[in-house]
DNA sequence: TCTTTTAGATATATCGTTATAGCATAAATA
DNA sequence: TATTTATGCTATAACGATATATCTAAAAGA
């Protein structure tokens, strides 16, 4: 294997000085046809590729992001970041994605490791226990940076889900169709989307004067979800309808009902929240929360676009509405 | 917001010089207690994090490493990923992930960015349609690069799966229970992966005498899974039993069995690939040729150290054995 | 013919680090 | 006391690129 090439190599191969090189990769300067030929030639003889580091610590210019996200083993958020990098990747950025797995500790070091790389800009889900330190370092780094799905503080650029009117709508409909016993199930600890999203579940059901509810936890994923609901229905057998958390949860739920020959949407209401793609293929199709992750993606994308271009705006707040798709898994208390 | 720390700011800051600061930092040189602390105080401070670009345009020395996937989405990369960076992370490297989707377009661009940001280490699972000048520009690079999956050339490491030795044993134990017509199911195109495991799958075909078998392509998610499944018992309804290319197609088979109120493991035998978490949630469980992703990860983790710490050893080829899984989707034919 | 303009290239400084060598000062040795 | 050695810090050059200024030769104008 040969050696890197630098811009001094291909300078040599092509019998021109290094800045002549730089003009001609860059297509800047007044250079002549021949002269740029030449260079090309030599250049491609090489395989000469620019050291980005390099040129980004002169020129001050970034074309890289990093997504830190809290869980990528979750389809929703694979779907979240092939909308942002659809969108980057067209304005000419590379993304790279960091799994944090919602460990404060994990972040740190991710971040840490992030920051020291210089990138142009950065996505992130503040993981669960994010500490003051680790929001002073990133504020002192002067990063361009949009946090998702959970508000670091007022001074960065947020997307996220009006989550509390998305669960309330979800309540509403099992209400109107009848329940009077609902519970939410999935999520772990209150954190900012979980609270949200609670506080929508709790409000709807006190506005109708159906007392303070059951809140149920168990983490993002089927199996979970599975043995959750199974403790659910032990405990609470008055329950008829659930509101969870995520899709994931929400199908582990439905996997539960029928290992005891149930039924979702006849035996027991499911309503689920993200509208993943195994929703749709779930037995029975499950009725849900939707947000459309790929336009999610491209907002996400497009807020830290303009925050790269103008570092001094004001700080920006955006919240998408989920839309209630019914499927399957809803239907009058059997 | 201020601006970004440097070495010179917290020289200033602690009234020292520049080289004086970056020792403290890497805690080499000769330092008194005394100027130490001051430092590390105006570091603090200032919160000061080294450019490690810069820092590794002089040294040389790199800890990022990328990794190239071809589906993000699918779970069973997403386990290989959290082995990956398990152990580059405690090894003090930072995993950055790109999607190729299987593009080779899509992948130039990011080998491209990847190899302008002159990153420690590769690890790629080669696009289909991968041509030759993308790895001639690889090699160019000298950058250390281990190729997962889908072996790129001789001169790169390979860690991968004997494929054709699994769907062989797939077939085999499917020949046992009586099968007599068995389809293979899934894939796209006969791309390296896929064309071992059909080898292996019409190999033990031939050699019990059941001739050339059939083979059906469909891209590797459920729904595709599932109609494909459709068409596939509607073009030969002899069939009694698939060997599937991945979990995700063989899932959604079964959802296809599901949907004509077939069961299977009685009415048809499937059998999977990979034991994705789904596999043992999924309704009857499902029987696959299981492959630890976590540890397939770590091994290749390791390859790649053992790469970067010795650039120059002789290329190496890993492959693991997939494991038969007995679950709920295979029986005598029905 | 002499000056001015312009095209086409290059010299030089710089980005933020690290490696190497060097230079004081204090301590240890002869 | 003179010399060596160790300690603690700094000057300088480099990594590979880009920005700015400069320089030469040819073309255009006076």
């Amino acid at each position: 294997m040969s050696v890197k090439p630098t811009l001094a190599s291909v300078a040599k191969e092509a019998g021109v000085s290094i800045p002549t090189v730089s003009q001609v990769m860059r297509g800047t300067g007044r250079i002549s046809e021949q002269t740029r030929k030449k260079v090309l030639q030599a250049a491609k003889k090489l395989h000469y590729v620019t050291d980005s580091r390099a040129a980004a610590m002169r020129s001050g210019e970034y074309h890289e992001v990093g997504f830190l996200i809290n869980q990528l083993s979750n389809p929703f958020n694979a779907e979240v970041i092939s909308g942002v990098v659809d969108l980057l990747d067209a304005e000419g950025y590379l993304v790279s994605v960091l799994d944090t797995r919602d460990d404060a500790a994990r972040q740190s070091r991710h971040l840490d490791a992030f920051i020291r790389q210089r990138r142009g800009g950065l996505i992130w889900v503040p993981a669960l226990q994010t500490d003051d330190d680790t929001l002073a370092m990133l504020a002192a780094q002067a990063v361009p940076t949009v946090s998702f799905m959970r508000p670091a503080n007022a001074q960065m650029d947020y997307v996220g889900i009006r989550n509390a009117e998305a669960t309330a709508m979800a309540t509403r409909h099992l209400i109107e169709l009848g329940h009077r016993h609902i519970a939410y199930l999935g999520g772990v600890g209150m954190n900012f989307v979980r609270k949200q999203r609670v506080e929508g579940y709790v409000h709807t059901l006190s506005a109708q004067g159906l007392g303070e509810g059951i809140v149920w936890q168990c983490p993002e994923n089927k199996l979970a979800g599975l043995s959750a609901m199974q403790e659910l229905m032990h405990k609470h057998p008055q329950v008829t309808a659930v509101v969870c958390n995520g899709d994931m949860v929400a199908i582990g739920a439905c996997l539960a009902l029928a290992r005891d020959g149930l039924v979702a949407g006849h035996d027991m209401s499911v309503i689920g929240f993200d509208d993943i793609q195994d929703a749709i293929v779930a037995t029975p199709p499950l009725t849900t929360m939707a947000i459309s992750p790929k336009n999610l993606g491209m907002r996400l994308a497009r807020v830290l676009l303009d925050r790269m271009r103008d570092p001094k705006a004001p700080a920006t707040a955006t919240e998408v509405s989920a839309k209630l798709v019914l499927r399957q898994t809803t239907g009058v208390p059997g």
